[in-house]
DNA sequence: GTTGTTCCTTGATTTAGATTAAGCTGCCTG
DNA sequence: CAGGCAGCTTAATCTAAATCAAGGAACAAC
């Protein structure tokens, strides 16, 4: 439930240049081939390095700046007045945060850096100009913006019908693919999760104790082990059967 | 969490002529005057008039058509395996239905009709051309994509952090604003709601049974009154309150 | 006008998950 | 190295909402 806001934060002074993008099939410039590559430097003003922590788009304030991550995990959230937190999106490298349909309007989703974060930074104006001067970024930011909702609808499925353990297990499991779309890695092996288990309980609609129990449970049923910010899965059939889900949706599952 | 299924359909040989639509400033054709109008004509295939309670997306099957509904009330759901349902947004005259990341993918969403709906249909092809050929309409599908994604955010917030009496209260006053967006009509008049209490229980992650004790408990604290497929909105402010709203975001309300 | 349906309503009971509380661990910082 | 803080863990208790159960009202179908 902590929104801890630093300011602290550290901006090259040019555009690094993206033919070394480590995220350019993932993000939003997906489209370019490298010959059009240079056309993202009309737009970006740059790079910037952000502390774990930050604050760096804030609930209400207007939106000025809209980033592609390029390093890190940042998540996406709502606050209600009296403290009350909703995570609405876990997000990984190589995806675009901020846009919303109005851009310049009051931001409807804070977002907040897990880990030490870098992004390429565009500036509202600049953004408003790539989609409607570049229509093939305009077609792929409609295929993002659909891809973002409809893992959001996703987690609304678990949280409005599916139990404690279901949305627990659902939730780790589809974090350990997405990033396994990113790193190839041995299946079966850990990867880091910087999430506390209060942010797993502000994703899921649960308290932090009862997350708690849960991840217990999973752990004495041979499922998952969730451990010093890292998960492994040991039993990934067994947990798609846990989470009571479509094991095909898996296999269409996008970065 | 019936999820009834019918077959009936009629089909006019040709498009209506779209200066007469009655959504023209909702719907995705917006951004066209008067004299491009006609370019709709090139990639909508004509009407189509449905009764109350189709299916007319189904879940996991390939999505060969969108629809602009053009009258009535339907809505998107999600089912899990055993049954469990999840309403995942209320769709009103305007809104453009079945659009997702990939086109003629399996459909993550299913769609209902509430009531006897009238829709544009697009063939999924001539959609795709649609936003590819039309830049503006491009922009246009992005600005309503974003503005699905947030509402489902908003309803994401409410089940996972909000009573179920700031639930009910808010999913109804926002219902009623976005009507009365449609159909401007006096503060306080009665809207149609054909909605059952179990549809509102889906939408809300709540049973029916509570969605029932809760709607009383509104009424008996003089906030609205449900009654005959019908809602009034008795306090406006009151239930703002009882939502623990930000009542400036209902200002922000878009169709 | 009887017989189903579907939807609404209310009461009694149960339960999943929240709340409260307390101790523990690792860690950073002074 | 002491003290403090953030996060994890577990147990005891409470409660919001689910489940179970039983009628009632409206309406269509025969």
């Amino acid at each position: 439930m902590t929104a801890k806001a630093t300011a602290m934060t550290s901006e090259l002074p040019a555009g690094s240049p993206c033919a070394a993008c480590p995220v350019r099939e993932l993000a939003i410039c997906e489209p370019l081939d490298e010959a059009d590559l240079p056309i993202m430097d009309l737009y970006k003003s740059g790079d910037r390095t952000i502390p774990a922590g930050t604050d760096f788009i804030r609930q209400g304030e207007p939106v000025s700046e809209l980033f592609t991550l390029l390093d890190g995990w940042a998540f996406h959230y709502r606050l209600l007045e009296d403290g009350r937190r909703q995570i609405t999106r876990v997000l990984l490298p190589g995806d675009f945060i901020g846009f919303q349909a109005e851009l310049g309007a009051p931001a409807e989703n804070a977002a907040q850096a897990l880990t030490d974060c870098r992004f390429c930074v565009f500036p509202q104006d600049s953004a408003k100009a790539m989609i409607s001067e570049q229509p093939e970024l305009a077609l792929r930011l409609i295929w993002t913006v659909a891809r973002d909702e409809a893992r959001v609808e996703e987690l609304l499925t678990s949280i409005g019908r599916r139990s404690a353990r279901e949305r627990v297990a659902l939730f780790l499991l589809e974090l350990y693919y997405r990033v396994r779309l990113r790193d190839t890695q041995p299946l079966g092996a850990e990867i880091p999760l910087p999430l506390t288990q209060e942010h797993i309980g502000d994703a899921l609609g649960l308290t932090s104790v009862h997350v708690n129990r849960t991840l217990r449970e999973l752990r004495e049923a041979g499922l998952l082990i969730v451990s010093k910010r890292t998960l492994q899965i040991l039993d990934p059939d067994g947990l798609v059967l846990e989470a009571g889900y479509d094991p095909e949706q898996l296999g269409r599952l996008k970065p």
